[in-house]
DNA sequence: CCGGGGATTATCT
DNA sequence: GATAATCCCCGGC
């Protein structure tokens, strides 16, 4: 399978790029364990005006850095003081647009993912909202700024074609505070697969 | 299935 | 000191 190159990820339109990743694969493979799955639910978060944003209005802080960086690299962050969310890193360098991964459909490595999670069955839950997607796949804040094309944090395309009828837009889930830009149809998911967190129809 | 409330701490002001 | 791109558990249907 290969690997979304960089220009997948170096375009100006971020909205697009969260929903042309639905259907392609995450692989982690830390320490010989792999685990991987396949995107079922992203949101966009796009560059100064977006005030869900971490990046709004061009804040940069020691957080958030790895927005600024280039196409293609991961963004983790913790959250809730608890919680490893993982985005994808779109646009030139120097303009902060992610893409958070909000749920997969688990594929290999489902052993791994409920050992780490503490899971004891692999129900819906296993990788359903951002905090399980992470904790199923190892990533930890650590894992921020890393390549997507190689190593042992990747995103693959496997050639699946979603038809346009199986795809679902919405508003961002959790993210209130961010007045009229809340209601932005930033949100796509695959429509009725059960581990899309949320409305999914 | 759905809604409410508590957990828990990195991060920013 | 307040907030947060969340999750789990519980109770009620």
């Amino acid at each position: 399978m290969k690997t979304l190159p960089l220009s997948f990820y170096n375009r100006k339109n971020v909205v697009l790029i969260a929903k042309e990743l639905l259907g392609k694969i995450i692989i982690t493979n830390f320490n010989n364990e792999l685990t991987s799955g396949r995107i079922c639910e992203t949101e966009a978060y796009a560059a100064l005006v977006d005030k869900a944003s971490h990046s709004y209005n061009n804040r940069r802080t020691a957080r958030n850095e790895h927005m600024y960086g280039q196409p293609g690299i991961s963004y983790v962050y913790i959250c809730y003081g608890m919680h490893q969310m993982l985005n994808v890193v779109t646009n030139k360098k120097g303009i902060p647009e992610a893409v958070l991964i909000r749920a997969l459909e688990p594929i290999e490595g489902i052993d791994i993912m409920l050992k780490r999670t503490g899971k004891v069955k692999a129900d819906r839950t296993l990788t359903r909202g951002p905090g399980n997607v992470a904790k199923a796949l190892g990533i930890f804040k650590h894992h921020s700024g890393q390549s997507l094309e190689e190593g042992e944090l990747i995103i693959g395309d496997d050639r699946t074609i979603l038809p346009e009828s199986s795809i679902g837009v919405s508003k961002r889930i959790g993210v209130d505070g961010a007045g009229t830009d809340a209601l932005l149809p930033y949100r796509f998911y695959i429509r009725n697969n059960p581990c899309v967190s949320g409305y999914n129809k």
